[in-house]
DNA sequence: TTTGACAAACGAAAGTTTTCGTATTCACTG
DNA sequence: CAGTGAATACGAAAACTTTCGTTTGTCAAA
């Protein structure tokens, strides 16, 4: 037998639903999949399905509202940020971050303006550090 | 009719392989799994059904030697890595790199030395993009 | 020349993901 | 009270993933 596996991470369609709950902070299914993406068209079935599964699986709760389920995310974005990142870092970059922001970087399909953006936040960060310091 | 999604991304098995074919340039069924983490048994008929799934989908070429497959990537590691950033971008940091870089420097308590580094690195792409507008 | 070893080809089973239809429930309202 | 609309529960189909067994082909050694 195939060993079961307990995945940590969302899938592809999960994660789309999500994003809108991140947004939301909550919302029945009407309200997540009035927050997709709007070519998605989804039956209104089929996003209760995902709703329940997600649950299932731990990546939301639900509270009755009346009849009405309400979806609130169990883990926060930025927490799940890190978890992908840190997957990512270790699948694909040796375990090695700085690896994962030089390739970042060297994207030939990123704009000058994301590039001033990254350099911006890291020279506050750089500086924070200085402060830091002098204490 | 579900539409047929036509994946860009390796599967979690399939990345397994290319990881090992990433390092070695080039091997056959043997080799690659020999490249797996130990505690990976897959029978050798698991393996070679991979790699020649990897080949429909473009991920890698074989040519023989003798009566065995030799496989090699299609595609480079580094920019599979830049392929798979642009993606995590778009789905979890609203295509916003910056914010995937706070949050990787923000939980891995880089040193400054390595903040220092990449923003060297950066300041030296921006030079570039002013000399080489045909990129 | 038969046999053993090794590789490829193929099919299939089990698990997961994605999507939806049907059935059921419940509260209103005509 | 019957009918309608909205929501949940459930099952199932289709696609994709992961794994392996069986069959077939080839080549060299006994």
């Amino acid at each position: 037998m195939r060993h079961k596996k307990k995945n940590e991470f969302l899938t592809e369609v999960e994660l789309e639903f999500m994003s809108v709950l991140w947004d939301l902070g909550q919302g029945n299914v009407r309200d997540i999949m009035a927050g997709l993406a709007a070519e998605r068209n989804l039956a209104y079935t089929s996003g209760a399905t995902i709703l329940r599964i997600m649950e299932q699986k731990g990546f939301v709760t639900s509270t009755k509202d009346g009849k009405t389920f309400v979806y609130a995310p169990v883990i926060a974005k930025d927490a799940y940020q890190s978890r992908s990142l840190r997957d990512l870092s270790d699948k694909l970059f040796d375990g090695t971050p700085a690896m994962l922001v030089a390739r970042l970087v060297d994207d030939n399909g990123m704009s000058d303006a994301a590039l001033e953006e990254i350099r911006a936040y890291l020279e506050r960060r750089l500086k924070d550090a200085d402060t830091q310091l002098d204490r």
